[in-house]
DNA sequence: CCGATTTTGTTCTCACGTTCACAAGCTCCT
DNA sequence: AGGAGCTTGTGAACGTGAGAACAAAATCGG
């Protein structure tokens, strides 16, 4: 088990009709940016108005679109609908995706809640969790069930994509029921790298990753000369005094 | 303030002391690894230990850190805590950034509450909302507070971090009084493109979008030999459900 | 019907990121 | 002390992504 990553069989990355991954990443923004001319009310759009909602630049956004196959009129731009429609098939969001979430605590609550999830493409069918004191617990339309159901609940309702808000040491269990039981996609926001068998993809959500990042930038803003010149080489017995990071280490 | 001095002077993406972009993505990935080790009581490991525990190929890892200085030991690997010292100062998180989170419906309820959110490195010092049936709320050790006080706390508590989990409507405008507060890092969980100021840097979590990222895959999966030939120009009667699709501009 | 105008779709070039492969350097054993 | 065996750090090759620029195609006005 555990046979490698997913995606790289012979050549390189490149989706089987050769949309890049780079694209395949913005449809969903330009998906949302048409919806919202759409709900506005304009039936036409450049690619100079579409990258604007969609916080990209124009050259990009016709590439990408490029594609898809040639779904503009030159000298007019895209019809939204049309273009709408098209984007959404092509990310498959015109049929629903069942969703089951496992692991409802804070996160998982709050997943099952949001509203704008099951906008369109995607049908929560179950959440949950194996703590006995959650189960039966009803959160809006839905009841927290026992994980031990997850086999039959992913064969009755066909369930490709599985969320897993589950704290870390948990995760990667679970995720191995998930695979075992038939999910072939999952969304992971457990701050654990977890691996999966070849065919089955992962993607990662991780607040913490996010604000270091974040950090790492804000500290270039604000020690823009203070920080030049890095101690290469710290001495070694100045560690320690470093039990645990921030713990002495602080400013 | 707001010094455009953030990535885009002249060359390229390249941040100051010239460290890519997609390696800083990855320390923080790093960082928790070498954590995990340490917590193992593993003192000393190899690039391939690593990239094992952090999920990447040696050969990328040994780059990576290379940008930082040259902190193994050829023949031996890497003290594990001095390493993670290390990449802790180079993001940032030796010292403590302080946070505010704006919009406290469901998803900043989950992240008031979530613990290793403070993990280290970031502490939140307020939880800001605008709804009056909020105010004053409790969560934790904390108390919603009005949004109207944000640019006082802001100022006292030297606040360079602003988290939004409002609705999507709301968050430009919440957006403009961080940035006007002199809020410099955003972490934006609303579905919309905000656009800032030069200075300012802005990082997206988008549940939807990760979604629809994994139907896109899901959908190639399942239908491998089924939607090979792609209907470039598809029959536009057959959208029922699309009211006003393609005017004219179809087949 | 033809030319001016607009905007797409595509080609070309360059920068960035990943992976390979190997020399440099350290430790340990004899 | 010297050589064998590892493991790092890096130079070079390769693949992917971004942006500029332009030719192709559609509309509109005369």
């Amino acid at each position: 088990m555990t046979r490698a990553s997913s995606r790289r069989p012979g050549p390189p990355t490149r989706t089987e009709r050769g949309i890049p991954e780079a694209t395949v990443a913005r449809l969903p923004v330009y998906l949302r940016a048409l919806t919202a001319l759409s709900d506005s009310g304009i039936a036409t759009a450049s690619s100079e108005d579409l990258a604007t909602a969609a916080g990209v630049n124009s050259a990009k956004l016709r590439k990408d679109l490029s594609y898809l196959g040639s779904y503009g009129t030159r000298g007019v731009g895209y019809d939204v609908e049309y273009l709408r429609y098209q984007i959404a098939r092509e990310i498959g969001v015109t049929q629903d995706w069942a969703v089951v979430i496992v692991g409802i605590g804070n996160l998982g609550h709050a997943l099952a809640n949001y509203s704008g999830f099951g906008t369109r493409g995607f049908r929560i069918v179950a959440l949950l969790d194996a703590d006995p004191n959650l189960i039966g617990e009803r959160i809006g339309d839905m009841e927290v069930r026992d994980f031990a159901e997850l086999e039959d609940i992913v064969k009755a309702d066909r369930v490709s994509i599985g969320v897993i808000t589950t704290p870390a040491g948990p995760a990667q269990g679970v995720c191995d029921r998930l695979v075992a039981a038939g999910v072939t996609s999952i969304l992971n926001f457990a701050p654990v790298v977890l691996s999966v068998p070849t065919g089955v993809d992962i993607r990662k959500v991780d607040l913490s990753i996010e604000l270091q990042i974040l950090a790492y930038h804000e500290q270039r803003k604000s020690g823009e000369a203070a920080l030049p010149q890095v101690p290469e080489l710290p001495a070694m017995n100045g560690l320690t005094d470093l039990p645990s990071v921030g713990g002495g280490v602080g400013a």
